[in-house]
DNA sequence: ATATGCTTTCAGTTTGTTTTGAAAGTTCAA
DNA sequence: TTGAACTTTCAAAACAAACTGAAAGCATAT
């Protein structure tokens, strides 16, 4: 296989990958686009290579440089915007954890709590099961969040080995 | 807030947040009413409470049983089927983490292994930051992999107080 | 055998999301 | 200040995903 097709393949899948996880086709397409490209890429790079209107490309990047994985570039005596990726996976994959986890897990934890206050008869098995699985999901979720804190603080280096001794 | 209104926010939020990664918003709710409900139930009584046609419980029921996150019950004595859904937390994230890693990581894992080896001088930076690239992906998608087969194999009691050893 | 109660299927429709493209906006050089 | 080069916006169109409901299928009791 030759660097083309293999490109194309990545951003194909990357793109399909992407809508498994609830984020959109292109957004995905275009970060795989930059995370392998050499070199800052324009606008019309992208629409040509992956064959989609400006506006879309200019929305899509818009949101990347929110989610923290895209920076704007201003080559001197240039115009033209240009666009570069964070290509350190172990950076775009904190950062990814960093958004999601303020965009949805943190609100998602304030409303358990507050579910589990519920009024009612504790003895009730109804409202016993629910405040259960509310509870256990915060518990849980508590966890999970600071495994994640964890994570987003530690560097690469610590990933590839001092947490790997634990998962021997 | 009493019970009935706290189900239907906890119904509501979860769908919410299942759309947010993938999961279509009608199949979090099913998975959220069992979630609360101290008792079986049958399709009728997801239709009602969730206000959505026979057809689409029973799909959607069906790929949560897929998922292995719901069990079909059947009473003695009874003609209906009647759904329950697995409540300990714990075991409910790793069997989402199992399935979503048969599906989804195992095949990009896969894909990626596959176009390390694209043919092309490595000293040309296109085909440098492809490769390095996909490598980078590929050694962190490693390491994700054995991170959560030792979640998948551990139990909770590990992960509430062993691995958190780690996690200070 | 057939009626009854329940489950499954799927074509057609609805709803929600993404994309386009043209117009408006911005910046800058002359 | 004008206009060329470029970016942004957003209403409408296209597309994709999810849902409905009626018909078909299945199992059991009579």
């Amino acid at each position: 296989m030759n660097l083309t097709e293999a490109k194309q393949q990545f951003i194909a899948s990357w793109g399909a990958f992407g809508t498994q996880w609830g984020i959109n086709r292109t957004m995905a397409q275009i970060h795989a686009l930059l995370m392998v490209s050499a070199e800052p890429i324009t606008q019309d790079d992208i629409m040509e290579q992956l064959n989609i209107s400006r506006g879309n490309v200019n929305m899509n990047i818009r949101d990347l440089i929110t989610w923290g994985l895209v920076d704007r570039i201003l080559l001197s005596g240039e115009r033209k915007e240009y666009f570069s990726a964070e290509k350190d996976v172990w950076k775009v994959a904190t950062q990814i954890i960093k958004e999601r986890k303020k965009r949805e897990l943190d609100p998602m934890m304030k409303l358990l709590v507050t579910l589990e206050n519920i009024e009612g008869d504790k003895k009730d098995k109804d409202v016993k099961q629910f405040i259960d699985t509310v509870s256990g999901l915060r518990k849980f979720g508590k966890k999970a969040d600071q495994m994640l804190d964890v994570m987003i603080k530690a560097d690469e280096s610590w990933f590839l080995t001092g947490m790997m001794k634990i998962f021997k």
